[in-house]
Parts: C-alpha cells; sequence; structure tokens
RNA sequence: GGGUCGGUGCCCGAGUGGUUAAUGGGGGCGGACUGUAAAUCCGCUGGCUCUGCCUACGUUGGUUCAAAUCCAACCCGGCCCA
C-alpha cells in the first residue's frame, strides 16, 4: 500500500468524539463499533473522555519520539498537532523522548536493520526535537503549550528502561512470541527476503509497550505504522493490571512527491524551521492528489468552504501551513515573494524580496563562481555548483550565470544581490557581520 | 562450527586483467513545456577555488607494466546442515 492512500482520512470512527479529535483519524482502537464496546465502558473512548472531564483527572495521552534525527518535518507534526488538541482540551500530554530504546532503533517500516545511535548523538537530537517544539519560543506559534502547568510532562524512557534487570527483561520477552513478532510486517518481509533481523529488534516493541506501562497512558498517539507497537502497550498494560490505553492512529503524511511518505531520507519533506518562503514554496506545489490529505492533517480549514480549483487549494493550503508556523503577515509576504520570484520572469523580483540571507563571512576572496555557490551553501560540492551553472540553472539578481569560472573580487560585488538556483531556491547574500 | 553463494557509486544492478570515474535502470538536480504541478522531451548526477590533481568497486596485504576484475587472510551477510 501507498503511503497517500494509506492516508485517505479514515471514516469517522466514532461519530460521538469532539471534532478536533476525529479530524484526520485513520484508526482508533478499541473501535468505537466493536462489539464488546456496548458492555464495558473501558473500551469507549467517548465514555472515557466524558470520566475524565467529570472526574476532573485528566487523561494522560502518550507520544513516544524516537530521537534520530535533529529536524522535524511537518509529516512529524501531524502527531504534534493532534497531542496539541489534547492539551488545548485539558489532558495532559506526555511526551516520551525515546532515548533509550532510539539506540536499538525502531524496526517498523525498515528494510534493513538500523544503526544504532550512541548516548551523546541521542540526547543532541532530543535537545533541539524540543526547541523545534516550542520550548522556549513564542507561545502562539509553538507547537506543544508548553507553558500551561499540567499540560506537559517530558519523560526520557532511559528512565525507567535503563535499569531494567534480566528478571524483568525476561518477564517482558515472555509476553510475546516469536509468531506475533513475524506477524509484523516489517518483521514478515524481511524474514521473507531473506534480509537479517537482529534478535534485539523483537524488543523495540515491548520496550515501545512497556513506556506505556511505565507513564500511564490513557490514550497513546502514533501513525498508522505504529499499530503494532502501540496494540503491544495494551497487552502489557493488562498484564500488568493497568486499564489498557487507547491507540488513536494518525495517517503517514505522504511527501512532497506525493507517492512515498514524508521522510528525511527520501528529501521529500518541509522542516519546520525551513525559512518562511521555501516553506510556502514547497507547499503550494505538491501534487494535487494530496492537497486534501495536507489540509486534514496539517490545518484547521473547513475543506467545503475552499475553493475547488485546484491551483487555488495548493495556495490556500501553503498559506495556512505557513501562516501557522510563521504567523500572517510572514505568510503572505512569502506568498507574494513566491509570485513575484518564480511566477514572474524568471527571478525578477529577485531584488526586492524577502528571501532568506546567506553570510558571505565564510567565503574566501577572489571568489570564483562556482567555489561561491558551495561556499554559501547552495550546492553540496563546488562539483555540483559547476554542474548548476554549465546547466543553466543558476541566476545572479536574475540575470543568468553562465560562466562558473567568473570571478568575483570581493564582497563589495555581490552584497545584497541575490543568488538563485533553479526556479526555487534563493540566498540573499549578505555581508559578513 | 561445516558447506555454499554473495558484498560495486544515493538505491538496484552490469562489468570477471588494459581508453574504467566504471554499461543500464530508479531516484535526485538543472533546462523546455505547464498551473510554480503531473505527463513528456533534453542535459547533468565522486571530490577539489578544476585547463590539472586526488579518492573510489567490504577490509588489509600480494601477483602484474597494468586489477573492481587474479591470489591470500580477515570482516560482514543470505541459504542449507549442526
Amino acid at each position: 500500500m501507498t503511503a497517500a492512500q494509506q492516508s485517505q482520512p479514515g471514516p469517522a470512527d466514532g461519530a460521538d468524539l469532539p471534532v478536533w479529535l476525529s479530524r484526520g483519524l485513520a484508526d482508533l482502537f478499541p473501535s468505537a463499533t466493536a462489539p464488546e464496546v456496548a458492555t464495558n465502558p473501558d473500551q469507549a473512548l467517548a465514555a472515557r473522555l466524558a470520566e475524565a472531564e467529570g472526574g476532573g483527572r485528566p487523561l494522560r495521552v502518550k507520544l513516544g519520539i524516537d530521537p534520530t534525527g535533529s529536524d522535524i518535518h511537518l509529516g512529524h507534526s501531524i502527531l504534534f498537532r493532534k497531542l496539541r488538541a489534547f492539551q488545548d482540551a485539558g489532558h495532559t500530554a506526555v511526551l516520551i523522548i525515546g532515548d533509550f530504546t532510539a539506540r536499538i532503533g525502531d524496526p517498523t517500516g525498515k528494510s534493513a536493520t538500523r544503526v544504532q545511535l550512541s548516548a551523546a548523538e541521542v540526547e543532541a537530537n532530543a535537545e533541539t526535537y524540543l526547541v523545534q517544539l516550542g520550548l522556549g519560543q513564542d507561545p502562539a506559534l509553538a507547537l506543544l503549550d508548553f507553558e500551561t502547568t499540567g499540560r506537559l510532562e517530558v519523560r526520557r524512557n532511559s528512565e525507567w528502561l535503563a535499569g531494567m534487570d534480566l528478571p524483568a527483561v525476561i518477564d517482558l520477552l515472555g509476553t510475546s512470541t516469536v509468531g506475533q513478532m513475524l506477524a509484523k510486517e516489517d518483521f514478515a518481509n524481511r524474514y521473507g527476503t531473506g534480509t537479517p533481523i537482529s534478535l534485539h529488534e523483537f524488543l523495540y516493541p515491548l520496550l515501545q509497550g512497556y513506556d506505556s506501562v511505565a507513564i500511564q497512558a490513557d490514550v497513546e498517539l502514533g501513525g498508522t505504522d505504529q499499530k503494532f507497537n502501540v496494540a503491544m502497550g495494551r497487552d502489557l498494560q493488562r498484564h500488568h493490571g493497568q486499564r489498557p490505553q487507547f491507540g488513536l492512529l494518525l495517517p503517514i503524511l505522504p511527501g512532497l512527491d506525493g507517492v512515498q511518505k514524508m521522510s528525511k531520507s527520501l528529501g521529500n519533506t518541509v522542516g519546520l524551521s525551513e525559512d518562511p518562503l521555501s516553506m510556502y514554496s514547497k507547499l503550494e506545489k505538491v501534487p494535487d492528489a494530496v492537497v486534501n490529505d495536507y489540509l486534514t492533517l496539517l490545518t484547521d480549514l473547513d475543506l467545503a468552504t475552499l475553493p475547488a480549483n485546484p491551483r487555488e487549494r495548493q495556495k490556500a493550503m501553503a498559506l495556512e501551513v505557513t501562516r501557522g508556523r510563521y504567523g500572517k503577515e510572514r505568510a503572505l509576504a512569502a506568498q507574494a515573494d513566491a509570485a513575484t520570484l518564480v511566477g514572474s520572469a524568471m527571478g525578477l523580483g529577485a531584488a526586492e524580496a524577502e528571501v532568506p540571507e546567506a553570510p558571505l563571512a565564510g567565503v574566501n576572496f577572489p571568489a570564483k563562481a562556482f567555489y561561491l555557490l558551495a561556499a554559501v551553501g547552495l550546492c553540496a560540492s563546488s562539483s555540483e555548483a559547476r554542474r548548476a551553472i554549465q546547466g543553466g540553472g543558476v541566476r545572479l539578481d536574475g540575470e543568468k550565470l553562465a560562466d562558473p569560472n567568473r570571478e568575483f573580487a570581493g564582497p563589495e560585488e555581490l552584497e545584497g544581490k541575490v543568488l538563485q538556483l533553479g526556479k526555487t531556491t534563493f540566498r540573499r547574500l549578505t555581508a559578513a557581520p
């Protein structure tokens, strides 16, 4: 199944649930329509919500993050948006930084064994995650509510996993069977195709499930690919005499290619910390087929009131997502700049538009054109830059740069000008501080 | 532990002594076209301030004028056996 297919907003499973909760849901279990719900209120999320409101005890909503990369992108953000919705409804978000489990590596979706990360790498990643989620930022634009007391708990699973002794581990292993593990799609595929599966990978779902026990989760949020792990949490909670959590699964956001899931390694992401212009420009050209998914999962807009024209919907979506991150003013500016820069004759508006800056500080003069592209970070290597110029894709203030060896004597010659790569990548060259 | 097959550039996968930075496909990037898209067509796709130099075919060492291609040891993996 492709990510695009997976991400079709599922049927409203639990019509009695509030919109903030049900919007975009891919799966909810136990399902509100399951037969046992009628006889056991513990099986119905709506009942549990009512109970929480009535008793004044907020639900503990678990979201585990694997701090393996350092950039959060829009694909991750749909889970955080849902978590935020719970916070806003008065519940407690329990954000689990999988600092211990990250060292094992989630085998989910992997066709190969994951590399294990060092403790130091994991810790560094965790720090940048929290900052990107809004720690210490303008609360109006933060992804999570870090301010209100009682709305957020940040935990690291090394707290309870690092000190686990062998008897406890064996007890944990005893709750599951090889057959169950091999029923999991990823393991089944790898086993079937002869790709190695390390034994410790079997531990991952168990440890992640145990996190639910450790924090006494009432609800766990996850992507549809996490169903196995979330379900494992329920089993383990029951094993430890707790009320099993609800599993609330959200679709996997398709990437900019519209086909595969949004993932850094596939290079089809929009980073949360990208500048408004690139965020907007990337978003306004996502394939038509996924625009509605983006609208549903990344905004609160009412799809019915939006224009039917696909181009207009793209723009509305791009604007709204950018607005959520940067506020109305900067989003509108990004939209306007995108129109002047790309919409009109190639890069003509470059000189006036607000584009991300690139300092000339690290550039040694005299600088040849290809070296400049690389030194300023527009190209990954000077050879790549040379090729880009030869391919006719580089402009300086809208004027085509044809000769890779063109030499610039000093920064004065470049300050304030806009260097452009392709149709959508712009950098304003700024003086060394 | 034994047998056997295999480890090539971002990925897949050719290549089995000599114009080989290494066929082909995918992906990516750039150009044309367009709705800033899709489809299609064209170009590029190891690094280096580059008329040249450097590093590359699991690792290390060896044979040779010359190796990804031959030899040895080692590392890693699949399968079968135990």
